[in-house]
DNA sequence: TGACTTTAGTAGCGTGCGGCTACTTATTCG
DNA sequence: CGAATAAGTAGCCGCACGCTACTAAAGTCA
């Protein structure tokens, strides 16, 4: 069975769990973004995001991965650190600390293997006060991250249409994008090549399958942004 | 190794410390950005990072300004948490992990109160593993949040030229900035007011100062960004 | 067959940002 | 009075981005 630290898993010397990694895990469900949790231990607590305690000499990232593959049978498409969450707010278990992780998976039927449920990030409402505060800072930092690696492009297959691409990113940002100005971006970028094959599906002209392909990096080198301060 | 005398002057208040908190002082040293050191226990470790440990009940970050104020007699300017970092590299310390801290901090007169010494941003050998990952991401860090919070203005006087600001951010983002691109960014979000104050020193043009004023946010809403991807 | 619907993909206009060169303005020095 | 030095401005050019409006290719249904 899974490890959980919730009672202290670390008998040392009477001394409590010192932190946790917890990992927020997004997912496409059916037109809406989705947070993996579980069923929580208490009323306070009815949902709980997935944690647990790096094994010896196990790295913070790859306890992270653990912890998804442990829990829906895969690996994470992409992961990164969020930060250290202290500061006073509780957490599920007693720990002084937690780091957070953010991760994202392809889409899935529904049930497959995954314990736990997916939550609209938008109600996360029965989360502890610190993994509360990591969801939130999960979905701000994937938001922010996604003009800096193609973790879009990790959750199509190798081949895909560009209104799925499209529909991808929407999704993951929040938010619709014009579509001629999103394929000329694309374009301009050489992020992707356009393939011999055609989709032959349904009403509506076929749509040509793209795959990734990371050619040049245009420099981008920009003065300063001033537009962006608080 | 890990009976090594951990951290001299570091106060463990009984039990064994967990983890760390490390944090990077940058502040400008005539023309170059320096980095807070101090002389380290052993020749492995020469230099080494202002580190500590939170007292009970203080928040990370409030640990970090403590470590900062206690070593410089200065509140820091500015304070940001970067990262967790453990993953199997040594610290001078043997906790198990490090929250990284990057700080800045105005320029002052040399050896003011300061203890330890004033390293420049590339030499940071001498340095443990785990403390280079952090003086690297700090660094990092400061220069993608340089356009999203006001920093350089907080290393300033509250009147100040814009040529001063704007060595400022060339000091900070370690790369020149053309001059009237610059200031017409800076008029164009709105970020200073003229003030009816003018600098009369030396030969040349006498300068206007200025100051900061947040005003009005510009939505600075875009599409998405492909030109950024590594 | 031909009109209508549906989805994919493109053209091109307008605007505003950002990099650049080149200029003007104001002061000190000799 | 120049010459030197530093502050500040004007304006061109290219390009990224948002938008509207168009064309292209398939299915559906009378």
């Amino acid at each position: 069975m899974r490890d959980r630290p919730a009672a202290p898993s670390r008998p040392a010397s009477g001394r409590r769990t010192s932190f946790t990694v917890d990992v927020v895990v997004f997912s496409p469900r059916a037109q809406v973004l989705g947070v993996l949790c579980e069923a929580g231990p208490s009323r306070r607590d009815r949902r709980v995001l997935p944690f647990g305690v790096p094994r010896p000499s196990e790295s913070l990232e790859r306890c992270a991965r653990r912890l998804v593959r442990d829990l829906t049978g895969e690996e994470p498409a992409w992961v990164e650190q969020v930060g250290a969450f202290a500061d006073g707010k509780r957490h599920v278990s007693d720990a002084e600390l937690s780091i957070g992780f953010v991760a994202v998976m392809p889409s899935r039927p529904d049930g497959d293997g995954t314990r736990g449920e997916w939550a609209a990030p938008n109600d996360l409402a029965g989360l502890s006060p610190r993994q509360r505060s990591i969801a939130d800072a999960a979905l701000t930092a994937l938001r922010t991250r996604m003009d800096h690696a193609p973790i879009a492009f990790r959750l199509l297959p190798p081949q895909f249409t560009l209104t799925e691409l499209q529909q991808t990113y929407e999704l993951l940002l929040g938010k619709r994008l014009h579509k001629a100005s999103f394929r000329r971006a694309l374009q301009a970028a050489f992020l992707v090549q356009p393939t011999d094959e055609w989709r032959s599906e349904g009403r509506g002209r076929p749509a040509q399958f793209f795959e990734f392909s990371p050619r040049k990096r245009r420099s981008g080198r920009r003065g300063v942004r001033f537009d962006l301060m608080g």
